[in-house]
Formats: C-alpha cells, sequence, structure tokens
RNA sequence: GGCCGGGUAGCUCAGUCGGCAGAGCACGCGCCUGAAAAGCGCGGGGUCACCGGAUCGACGCCGGUCCCGGCCA
C-alpha cells in the first residue's frame, strides 16, 4: 500500500515526510506539486533541498524545463511510471503534495481528453470576436448540458476547453468521465491523510516562509531564470514568480509590495487547497494547533497498521 | 500662520445634476478532468471625520471644528 500526505502550502508536509521517510525505511516520495516539476523554480516552490533529496530519492521534481508547458495529463502518465517504478524495487511510494488535480490524477481513474491546439484557437478567436463567451455557453449546453452543468456560464477556459474537446473528438466532455467529485477506491492502492493546521497559524506560516524566501535569494533566482530562458506561461505564473517578476518589470516598484502580494496569493491559494481536499472522504486528518511536526506519531500510528 | 488638496468598507480608491452607498484587493462560503500555484461563482461588511444649518430629501450645498499631505511665510 502507497502512502499520500496532502494538504494546504506551507502546512509542514514536505518536513513530515522526510521524517516519515526516515522513520519506514522502505519509500521514496513522489513530489505531487505542479510548480516543483519546473527546473530553476527552486527557492519560491519551496522544493526540497539537494541534502533531502539525496537522503531520501525523490521523484517528479525537476523534470521539465521552465520554459515548457507542462500539464495535468504528462503528470499523471510520468507519476503512475514513476510509483511503477518504485513497486519494481520493492518500496512504496509517499505522494506528498497540495496540487489536488494532480493528486486526483495520479490515484484516480481521470482519462485526460487530447489537446487540440487549431479547435482552441478558433475557440479563442470567437470569445474575442463575440465579445464574451455567451454564445459559446450557449453551444455548450446544446451539445453537453451535463458538462454545461458543471460549468459557471462565466469561466471561459473552461468552455473553452469542453467545447475543444467535443470540436476535436466529437465525443461530448462529459462522457470522457463524471468528473472530481467522485471518490472511489483508487486505481493506485494507497492510504490518504491530511495534515490540518488552524487558519491563522497557517497564515502565520505563509507570512514567515515568504520571508525566508526572499531571505534565501528568491529575487536574484528571478532575475537569472528570466534573464536565462523564456518562461513558458504556466512557469511564470508560480506564485512568488510572477509577482517578482511584476517587480523587476517595474510594474511593482515595491519589493515589500510584491511580497506582500506573494503572500496574500498564498493564502487565496491555500483556502483553494482546503476545498479540494476538504471534499475527498477518503482523507483522514491530522490536525494540530501548534508544530506540524507534533502530528508525526500520529501519522505513523495511521500508517504502520 | 496663509493658500491649495484630501478624510467614504480591513486596505487602495470611485461616487455625474442633491434622490435606496460602489469597485478592486483582503476576508468568509463554494465550484472544478491536458494552464490547477490556473480559472470561476456567491456572500458578509459603512456613524460617508465631527458639529450645526438651508432643503421634502445631503456623501454631495453653506458655516464651523478636528486630522493628514503639499506649497508659501
Amino acid at each position: 500500500m502507497h502512502l499520500a500526505l496532502v494538504g494546504p502550502t506551507a502546512s509542514g508536509k514536505s518536513g513530515l515526510a522526510m521524517s516519515v521517510a526516515h522513520a519506514l525505511g522502505d519509500v521514496e516520495i513522489v513530489s505531487i506539486d505542479s510548480m516543483q516539476v519546473y527546473r530553476g523554480l527552486d527557492i519560491g516552490t519551496a522544493k526540497p533541498s539537494t541534502r533531502e533529496r539525496a537522503a531520501v530519492p525523490h521523484h517528479l521534481v525537476d523534470v521539465a524545463e521552465p520554459s515548457d508547458e507542462w500539464s495535468v495529463a504528462q503528470f499523471q502518465r510520468a507519476a503512475r511510471a514513476a510509483i511503477a517504478d518504485i513497486e519494481s524495487r520493492g518500496k512504496r511510494a509517499l505522494l506528498v503534495g497540495g496540487t489536488g488535480l494532480y493528486v486526483q490524477a495520479v490515484i484516480d481513474p481521470l482519462t485526460f481528453p487530447p489537446r487540440d491546439a487549431a479547435a482552441r484557437a478558433a475557440l479563442e478567436r470567437e470569445v474575442a470576436s463575440s465579445g464574451g463567451v455567451e454564445r459559446l455557453y450557449a453551444e455548450l449546453t446544446q451539445v453537453d448540458p451535463d458538462a454545461a452543468a458543471r460549468i459557471e456560464p462565466s469561466n471561459e477556459r473552461r468552455i473553452v476547453r469542453a467545447l475543444e474537446v467535443f470540436r476535436s473528438t466529437g465525443r461530448r466532455f462529459s462522457s470522457y468521465g463524471p468528473g472530481v467529485q467522485t471518490f472511489g477506491t483508487p486505481v493506485v492502492p494507497v492510504h490518504l491523510a491530511g495534515v490540518w493546521l488552524p487558519r491563522a497559524l497557517l497564515a502565520r506560516r505563509i507570512d514567515e516562509r515568504v520571508a525566508a524566501m526572499r531571505d534565501a535569494g528568491l529575487v536574484d533566482e528571478v532575475r537569472e531564470l528570466v534573464a536565462s530562458t523564456a518562461l513558458s506561461r504556466t512557469a511564470r505564473q508560480a506564485i512568488g514568480y510572477q509577482e517578482i517578476i511584476a517587480h523587476l518589470d517595474g510594474e511593482t516598484p515595491d519589493l515589500d509590495d510584491a511580497l506582500a502580494r506573494t503572500a496574500d496569493r498564498t493564502r487565496s491559494f491555500a483556502r483553494r487547497q482546503r476545498m479540494w481536499f476538504r471534499r475527498d472522504p477518503r482523507i483522514t486528518w491530522v490536525a494540530t494547533h501548534e508544530n506540524p511536526c507534533l502530528v508525526l506519531p500520529a501519522l505513523l500510528a495511521l500508517w504502520s497498521r
């Protein structure tokens, strides 16, 4: 049985994972993180250190160039391959991360319909020329009422995606699966645990983390990164990177403003993570109102049965 | 001391001719299948600095007071 540790950002998952790995001895870590996949995005993604990665094997970290457009489907393939590899060596995987969709992509039977750049471009042109998504939403309601019911009429990105799939594959978007609201038996056998901290504590930890990233040289990292590579759309929107880029471009002249904005966005990200994971009844929550490392005994008890 | 701005939601600020007080961010509650650290929806919040006046009716007009910023002395 594999293990998974989820929870919002800055909740202490990574540190706990290292302790668990040492205690159990037969696990390798699989990072479930949409931004740690990018090489060069180190400080701002709180990537595990080289020392940690030497002590315990980490998978799905540094597997993409920052100029690449990484995606959930790629992650699904790569993570499942990593898990198979770990199994082949007689070890167990310890999945650790906060990207909710990626967790489900790995452990649940999600089938991602293919992409079609031309269909998408055509749809985006239609949005631009008609000055909104109303017409496309009406079209989606016609051809795929189930998908339309799951998508809000103003959510351009998801409306475009659903129609991209319909037009390019001829199959309704909703025919590819019941959605991420279905929590069955995982296709990758795994025990799910989540770290739960009170909001005020998490907010404090986020502030501390942002300050620590600044002290660790986040601004220099971003400066060198943008000087040496054309960051992809996905990589450049990483929390901390987007804000520091705006600072370096002069859009946010005051660095403290950029850092405050980073903390704001991290908090709202943590809120969405909380919403995402809270729905999953398969997660056993371990909570503390102090230092997250205090939940280690509870975690080990949970996982040694 | 004089002159000119300004004081409206936790923060930054809109508010037309006097007619039920607004936005963005924050905060709260949610949604979610190839960008997910993305994208989207809903909600709670107000002594409109204070006192007085004219008016059917004032955030807005008139008088005064306090506070902040700038310029001049």
